[in-house]
DNA sequence: ATCTTTGCTTACCAAAAGTGAGCAGCTACC
DNA sequence: GGTAGCTGCTCACTTTTGGTAAGCAAAGAT
């Protein structure tokens, strides 16, 4: 119910640019306005610089970020969201109210038995 | 803007149990009616027999599909999308329809050069 | 009897993710 | 000026995850 026939194959191509443990994390720290790499990687728990870095790549390849260089000395690198980004947000959204209820969920659940 | 503190602890709950490339797939098409395993299998291009085993496998510990075996014979499995997983409709939506307008996107700029 | 379908599992290999170290360029401090 | 620290990464390595192909028992169809 409610689901048509387009369903699967937007939801795979939106997949396909958005699924992954990190690319909606690293968006929502840039939406909070961490710009640089060091400051990114502190705001997510759990990432690597490492795949901080190829996940920007990618992001910026979808146009979702761009990098800027400003030459310095020191030279100073900072990303931010792109307004196509700003698209994503009802995912975003969706997923944070999702999350939410979801701790709730288990939460009530280990203290109720 | 529009993102609260809470954001990036909820949206790992959440990407916790749904990010992946198949897991809203699978969901969508348990939903629209396909309940056998081979069925599902057949309904999602590009999905293995291994992995949608263990997706729902996840998918059940995470409460989120139910399995149920007929025996027979012959013996009859049979998956269903419990309620709670309906609470993902809003998540599901959100990037279906990001899905098609990206696809407009990226389809349109490469006609417009 | 043999072939097909179902619901998987098992080996095997490839790709991705995580870990830890390191590095060039700069600043900060005494 | 020596050493310590920060920045924005990369590299080599191990571990985990994914994908591919095959196979298998139970049953049904021919």
């Amino acid at each position: 119910m409610g689901h048509c026939l387009t369903t699967l194959p937007s939801l795979r191509d939106a997949l396909d640019v958005v699924s992954g443990k990190w690319k909606l994390m690293i968006l929502v720290a840039l939406a909070t306005g961490h710009q640089r790499f060091r400051d990114i990687e502190r705001s997510i728990p759990g990432i690597s610089s490492k795949v901080l870095a190829k996940e920007l790549k990618d992001l910026e390849q979808h146009q979702l970020v761009r990098r800027t260089v400003q030459e310095g000395p020191p030279v100073l690198v900072t990303y931010e969201v792109l307004p196509y980004a700003d698209t994503l947000d009802p995912v975003i959204f969706a997923l944070r109210e999702w999350g939410i209820n979801h701790r709730r969920k288990i939460m009530g659940a280990s203290s109720e038995v």
